[in-house]
DNA sequence: ACGTTTTCGTGACTAAGTCACAGACGATCG
DNA sequence: CGATCGTCTGTGACTTAGTCACGAAAACGT
């Protein structure tokens, strides 16, 4: 049966990476896989409280973050359209629980693997190994990049880059001055401060929730100094 | 042929996850992978300068590092007997080239499995897989106390840890002050303060080049502070 | 013994984080 | 509409961490 109706596997179309599997494997996922509605601001997965399944993000974002005691956050990583929340495997075979949590953004549409399909593909499918490979090296090379700027790098650039990365078309976002310490691992009153400044200079307009990029070239040049 | 003289796996027994392998899968690892004898001091992998095999380690320890332009570095985790260089896999599969490195800190005894011995056994053997993805998880869990130290933790106790780990039965350890700060991501000045302030309260004792610890129980407490 | 290299000490400064509190905005409800 | 309340932002005073520019002391080789 070629054409399945409900559970049919067209959302592979957007993983370039598994197009190349066979018929065979298609079909597995086809019958095994679940299409998967979240609201924004579910937990996918925290310590003690680990995923039970292999999720491919079709459509929204999950933001994965570290939380300290203290209250502190630091964001480590987005899972977006057309990725796989590979932590989600790993937090099944340490031992040791992770600290860190995976939360939907926005709402968000996501295949759900069972884990005995998953095994099947591991075990069967060098294609299927080497996409959840290269997931695995792209978030250690995201975390990485998290670990480089946190111990290297300027709060002022750290912020600069974020505010570029997180504006829209119009060169606006929502956010409030926690949610970006958060993200960025720091406290607001050294964002408010640094966000302060930049208006000073007249690079953003502030107003409460809400920030506007005014002066996009000013800030990309802060963002890449060193 | 059981017993082959010089190409045998009798090192498997470092390797509680890899006893169960098959006889074939042994077979395979006993005519493929090469023991190799590493100087100390030597570069394993380096941005630009990949790895082209998968790393056992049997004796001593590898150090895996970040440097940064500015000279500033930071010690991510250790690879020593029993564990695998899993990283070196991964930069073989990112584009983005890592800009971590590997280096060994003692003379190393490793068991390195060609790239194509270690995709035959990947394809062939669900508990090699099980092998290899545990240590995944394990290098993941490493980086995120990485990110979780250095975003939110204090210094001296970060400083007192690495005293405590680093020193020998006799609760001497030989290290510059530069050496902790690389590997803390920290600089030169504020390790050698803080050691100062250790040494004054009698809880250590400074020599170039050498500590003593003194008081190991009033680090223990500093280390374990929140 | 001498100069060289490496390691360590220190003061003065800038950047980041902590603490405590005040003010300002915006939604909601009488 | 105006009072009220929760959230968000502003700010001063302070501590901790990192930068810069030195200089002094210890080990090393010849």
């Amino acid at each position: 049966m070629q054409e399945a109706a409900a559970n049919d596997a067209s959302w592979l179309g957007r993983f370039p990476e598994l197009a190349v599997l066979s018929q065979d494997d298609r079909d597995l996922l086809g019958e095994r896989a679940a299409v998967v509605n979240l609201p924004a601001g579910q937990t996918i997965f925290a310590p003690g409280h680990p995923a039970e399944q292999f999720l491919l993000v079709l459509d929204g974002t999950v933001r994965v973050q570290q939380s300290a005691a203290s209250g502190r956050e630091i964001v480590l990583y987005r899972v977006s359209s057309g990725e796989s929340c590979i932590l989600t495997t790993a937090c099944l075979l340490s031992e040791d629980s992770y600290y860190a949590e995976g939360l939907t953004e926005t709402p968000v549409i996501a295949v759900a693997v069972p884990r005995a399909a998953f095994d099947a593909l591991m075990a069967r499918s060098s294609q299927f190994r080497q996409f959840v490979f290269s997931n695995y090296a792209q978030r250690i090379a995201d975390l990485l990049h998290v670990v480089e700027e946190v111990a290297f790098e300027r709060i002022d650039k750290r912020l600069a880059q974020r505010l570029l990365e997180r504006a829209g078309e119009n060169g606006e976002l929502n956010a409030t001055h926690q949610d970006l310490a958060s993200e960025l691992g720091s406290v607001r009153e050294v964002i408010s401060r640094h966000l302060k400044e930049f208006q000073r200079r007249g690079w953003i307009d502030l107003s409460r929730g809400r920030i506007a990029l005014v002066e996009r070239a000013a800030l990309s040049r802060l963002a890449a100094s060193d």
